[in-house]
DNA sequence: AACTATTATGCGTATTTATGCATTATTAAA
DNA sequence: TTTAATAATGCATAAATACGCATAATAGTT
C-alpha cells in the first residue's frame, strides 16, 4: 500500500471515529508502528489532524465526548457525516433527539452559520457547545424518558414556523408502515416538526430499517429524503427509493 | 481512551455541570483517581478549569471560585435545606439556573408533587431525574454561555404565569442596589420571572451579600424572601430585614 | 539496463510518557 | 476532635516514542 493510500485510509478512519491508535493502524496497515507515527506526524505538519501519544484525533474533534455508551456509533457517525452535507449557512433546521443527531451536531463544521430549533434538552445542550449559529429551544411541558417537550403548545408554535430542513432521528422506519414511534405525545411532536419543514430527513441505522413500533407517525412518502450507512445503491433501500425517497 | 481524550469528556462535564468529582470521573472514565487528578491538575495548568480539593469547578463561573471546593457547598446546602420547606405539594414553582438551584434541587423529596417551570437548561435536565412534579421549559433563543431561554417571548410567556414561588440563585444582591447581574438579555427574562411570581426567594450564599454588578434585575423590595446559610438573626443580615425582606 | 540519489521502511535500543499502587500527609465533615 | 475522604509523593511497570542505522523501494539519469 502507497503513502498516499495510508494517509487517505487514516484521514478517512478518523473521519468516522474522531481518533485513530497508533497500534491499531500498525494492524490494519500492515505496517510498523514507525510508519504509522511517521504518517500520523506528517499528517499533523500539514495540521489535517492531530497527533497525539497513542495516536491522533480529528482536528474538529470539538471538546465533547458523550459517546463510548453510544450503540453503533461508527454506523452513526457515517449518518452524521452525510447528513451535515445538506446544512448550508443560513439555513432553519429543525433537529429532534436522539444519538445519531448528537453525532450530527458534533460533525457540524464550527465555522457554520445555521439557525437550530430543537424541543430535545440533549440536543439543545449539544447545540449551545456549537461556536457558530443560533439555538432555539421549543418549551414546553417535558417529558421525563425522552426529555423533549411535547404537548398542544410545541405543536402550535412548530406550525408557525417553516423551516429548511427536518432532521428526525428515526427509531423504526419501514416501506410499509413509514415511520413509527411508540408514545402518543412523541409522535405529535414529530408530525408537527414534518409538517413545518420544507423537506424532512429521515436519519436511520439499517439495523433500524424495516422495522415496526406502534404508532405512525407519517407514512413513508412524507420522508423525502433517506440516510443510512449503507451505499445508497444498496439492495436494502431499492423499496424506498421506488416509493419516491432520495437515498444518500 | 486516549489522554485528550478524558480531558475533553472533563471539559465538557464542566460545561454542563460548572462541576466535576474525581470520584465520579474515575468510574466514568475507567482510569484511577491518581490519573483523574492529574488531568485535572494539567488542565488547572492550562488554565481551562479551576481544580479544587475533590474535583474541579467551572472558571467560567468565577463565584463558586470563591469558596473553594465542590463540597463547601456546605452552604449551598444548608440553603437548598432551608429553600425546600418552602415548596408544598401542587405549587407552581419558578426555577431560575444556577449551582444553588441544582443543589435545591437534589434535595426534593422524591415523593413531592408540585410543577416547576424553568429556563435553564441545566435546571430543567436536573429537574427530569426527580421522579415526580411536572417539568415545563419555556423556551426561545438558547444563550450560550448562560445556557437558558432568553428573549421577547420568553418574558411574554412568563408574563402570562402566575407562580407560588420564584427562587432566584443569585449572583448579586445589596441593599442598595437590589438584585444585580451582567447580561441584559438575563436581567430581561429575570425580570419576568420575579413579576409573574406571587413570592420571590432569593438564594445566596453570605459571600454574595453586599455585591454588586453592572446591571440592577430589582430593587430590594421586590425580594420576599433571602436565605443564606446564615443564621437568620446574623448581623449581617439586619439591613435587609429591616427593608422588609423575610430572612430565613 | 545499470547506476545513483532519494525516499521509505523496519528493527534494536535508549528514552520518555502514562498509569497505577502503596504510603504518608492533608483536608473537610460530622 | 475525630474520622473518613482526598492528595501528594515516590516508585514500578508498561506502553509509546525518538533515534541511529541497515535495508528496501523508487525515481531519475546515463
Amino acid at each position: 500500500m502507497l503513502k498516499k493510500e495510508r494517509h487517505a485510509y487514516i484521514l478517512h478512519e478518523i473521519d468516522i471515529h474522531n481518533k485513530v491508535l497508533s497500534s491499531d493502524l500498525s494492524i490494519q496497515l500492515n505496517v510498523s508502528e514507525d510508519t504509522v507515527r511517521r504518517d500520523l506526524q506528517e499528517l499533523d505538519e500539514r495540521e489535517v489532524l492531530t497527533k497525539v501519544h497513542g495516536g491522533a484525533l480529528s482536528k474538529s474533534f470539538h471538546f465533547t465526548l458523550q459517546n463510548n455508551t453510544v450503540y453503533s456509533q461508527p454506523e452513526k457517525k457515517i449518518i452524521a457525516q452525510k447528513a451535515r452535507e445538506l446544512i448550508k449557512d443560513g439555513m432553519l433546521v429543525l433537529l429532534s433527539g436522539g444519538t445519531t443527531i448528537i453525532e450530527l451536531i458534533k460533525s457540524l463544521p464550527p465555522e457554520l452559520n445555521a439557525t437550530f430549533i430543537t424541543v430535545s434538552i440533549p440536543t439543545a445542550l449539544e447545540l449551545l457547545d456549537h461556536p457558530n449559529g443560533e439555538v432555539i429551544f421549543i418549551g414546553n411541558k417535558l417529558l421525563k424518558n425522552a426529555q423533549m417537550s411535547v404537548g398542544a403548545e410545541v405543536v402550535q408554535r412548530l406550525s408557525e414556523i417553516t423551516c429548511d430542513l427536518c432532521f428526525l432521528g428515526t427509531n423504526s422506519i419501514d416501506v410499509e408502515h413509514g415511520i413509527t414511534d411508540l408514545e402518543l405525545e412523541v409522535i405529535e411532536v414529530k408530525r408537527a416538526m414534518i409538517a413545518s419543514a420544507k423537506k424532512t430527513v429521515s436519519l436511520s441505522i439499517s439495523k433500524k430499517l424495516n422495522t415496526v413500533q406502534r404508532m405512525v407517525v407519517c407514512k413513508i412518502d412524507a420522508v423525502d429524503i433517506l440516510i443510512t450507512e449503507l451505499d445508497p445503491t444498496d439492495e436494502m433501500l431499492k423499496p424506498y427509493h421506488s416509493k419516491g425517497v432520495t437515498i444518500i
